[in-house]
DNA sequence: AGCGCGAAGATTGTCAGACAATCTGACATT
DNA sequence: AATGTCAGATTGTCTGACAATCTTCGCGCT
């Protein structure tokens, strides 16, 4: 008895999707205003959601407010939830607080564990085998942001990663509504490879030096897109 | 006409609070947790607040999604919402993530704007004077922790500025918890000014050294209180 | 013709009541 | 002792409804 308590846990590798309705309609929500689908400043009626969906208004109405708040919606008064806008303004402050996470898990670089280390470089890794596979846009997306989190797990903060996923979050919104204006963005990509290289070599001043850069143009690429539609 | 629009706004003291009722009772709510009344693991049982509250089942249920997307209380499913008990390890992860932000804010403090520089000090003054003024426990929680949140605001990011209110509000709930412990914590607050002269010395260095002693010392007062608990 | 204004429709905010699914704990069973 | 079963409690979800508010459109007035 003492010993499969000493063991992994014996169904460790199991896992139970808990998905009440609200997540997933939450999830559907989410899924349509990624892909795309419902552009920013749309309406998210209830009646229309919940009819389509098969689910009852009430639950519409949680699952509304969860995206409210996550940031991917805007609710007013009376006047019902709609996808959220993204501002050039709220670009360039995501940008600017990104930097100061991201910065602060490159700083961590040196005392972070070889476990979270490893997490950059997997996370780079499967970013660039995507670009060889020519992945889809939003995959590449997907593994891009996934990176810059891996950046902010070195400083082991839960917390700092959670803030981190909400700016991405924003930041998947804001890219969704110029999905289909630039689809090059991910030509100089390799570059990130650069970045990791600094860090081995212990050169974090470089390292972060070149993160102030690369977000800075990932700002203005973003914003001269957003500005065009 | 063109004179009173280059006035103050005319009725500009003037705030109307627009309160759904579910803003009210996750209000009403929030106060009940911060106050003390509601121990940290209480179940927060739905018929019975709708019952106290003289509401409808439906909207405490939204309030109470809006509280446990604020952190304050989380849901088991199938088995409802309680108020959330703040661990050791949250306490540790929240000062690790308050440090990155406050150290961000103290950093910027050379390019901060005069009236970013101005909050912070009058922060700094209405905290000091409730203390002069004997004032409640809650009320130096609160004037105490505005302080810190004035030093993100010197990154002049609402981003970093919002996460500090998150993880601000982790903390009120495990002070909440430990009220009656300790309410002496205060004496040392004074402390605070002397960070504010290292900024205005344009001492950066040091003040970031002052402010990892002060969040180091906060770190450890708290999760003792905790532990006795 | 242009403009304010009121009524109709649409949508949200809130409520009441109901039912199935699930959890908890006690009890019976093997 | 472990397992199966049952009653009570609580949540998750649905249906239907109504008042308050917003939007729109047509109407009458200047």
């Amino acid at each position: 008895m003492g010993q499969a308590r000493t063991e992994q846990l014996p169904f460790g590798t199991l896992h139970l999707e808990h998905a009440s309705t609200v997540d997933r309609v939450a999830e559907e929500l989410r899924r349509a205003i990624f892909e795309g689908e419902l552009e920013s400043g749309t309406p998210l009626r209830e009646v229309a959601i919940a009819a389509s969906l098969g689910v009852s208004r009430p639950t519409v109405r949680e699952a509304l407010t969860v995206l409210v708040g996550e940031g991917l919606a805007t609710r007013e008064p009376n006047r019902g939830v709609a996808v959220a806008t993204p501002e050039a303004d709220s670009v360039r402050d995501v940008c600017a607080a990104r930097l100061v996470l991201e910065g602060a898990g490159v700083r961590s670089w040196p005392t972070a564990s070889d476990e979270q280390r490893a997490r950059v470089h997997s996370t780079l890794g499967e970013y660039i085998s995507a670009i060889d596979a020519n992945a889809s846009y939003q995959e590449l997306n997907e593994r891009h942001l996934a990176f810059h989190v891996s950046l902010v797990g070195l400083t082991g903060s839960p917390r700092l990663v959670a803030m981190q996923e909400n700016l991405v979050v924003e930041l998947k919104l804001a890219l969704a509504q110029v999905d289909r204006i630039r689809r090059n963005a991910h030509d100089q990509a390799r570059s990130h490879a650069a970045l990791v290289r600094l860090l081995e070599e212990d050169d974090i001043d470089g390292a972060h030096a070149f993160l102030v850069q690369h977000l800075a143009d990932a700002e203005v690429q973003i914003v001269e897109a957003l500005d065009l539609t």
